[in-house]
DNA sequence: TTTATATATTGCAATATTACGATAATATTT
DNA sequence: AAATATTATCGTAATATTGCAATATATAAA
């Protein structure tokens, strides 16, 4: 099928799983790095620093935005993305409550 | 395409995003609360608890294996699963770090 | 040994994801 | 206004993922 049963599982489950899925794409992972060491939030320098066609970067970036990791700002004809901290701090902490949570009562 | 490119990127990356991708399934995120919920690390009772087919937790369980994050031994005629403690804090820490260093740069 | 039970694997259908070229939309520069 | 530059969206092809029924495998019980 390729269906993922949502209903099945809890809002809290749901979401936690789509933070880790967003996460999980390399170049996911790369955007937010490379995002993080540029002092300024410069943006698509990426096309060139990750080596995806634009289409492609944007695409990921949309997906980061979507659950709010990403502010993007209009900065002359470019965009200026940027992480949230706020919003990072925030999946961090429910991650880690996921991992201690879990962790705790195992054998 | 539908194939990622992960020549792109680091080992480091790759590793990292693949992590995230495995806990990026409800039904994952789930089996890993209820196996540590029960003291003993029981296990198929996940395909009632879960209410998926028993060939897709299976399925499930496997990848869930495949980055260490469960033992599983034989009991008897059933199997048991349990949370390799270990590996899991490893990865947590993996995590944390990448949320650590990442979000320090950010504007 | 036969039967029953639990788990893994295989094969398949449906949907999702990844990637890119082409194009649209927007803002800047000339 | 026209040309240029940057980003977003659309359409499409290739591959991956999800889920299940059917089947194989392994162990326990009768």
């Amino acid at each position: 099928m390729g269906i993922t049963k949502t209903q099945m599982f809890s809002e809290k489950q749901n979401d936690l799983a789509q933070f880790f899925k967003v996460l999980g794409h390399p170049a996911r992972v790369a955007i937010l790095q490379y995002i993080s060491n540029q002092n300024a939030c410069i943006c698509n320098d990426l096309v060139e620093e990750i080596g995806l066609a634009q289409a492609t970067i944007s695409q990921h970036l949309k997906e980061l935005k979507s659950i709010g990791l990403l502010n993007g700002e209009v900065e002359g004809k470019s965009m200026c993305y940027c992480i949230n901290v706020e919003r990072w701090t925030t999946i961090q902490d429910q991650l880690n409550s996921f991992f201690n949570t879990t962790k705790s009562n195992c054998c």
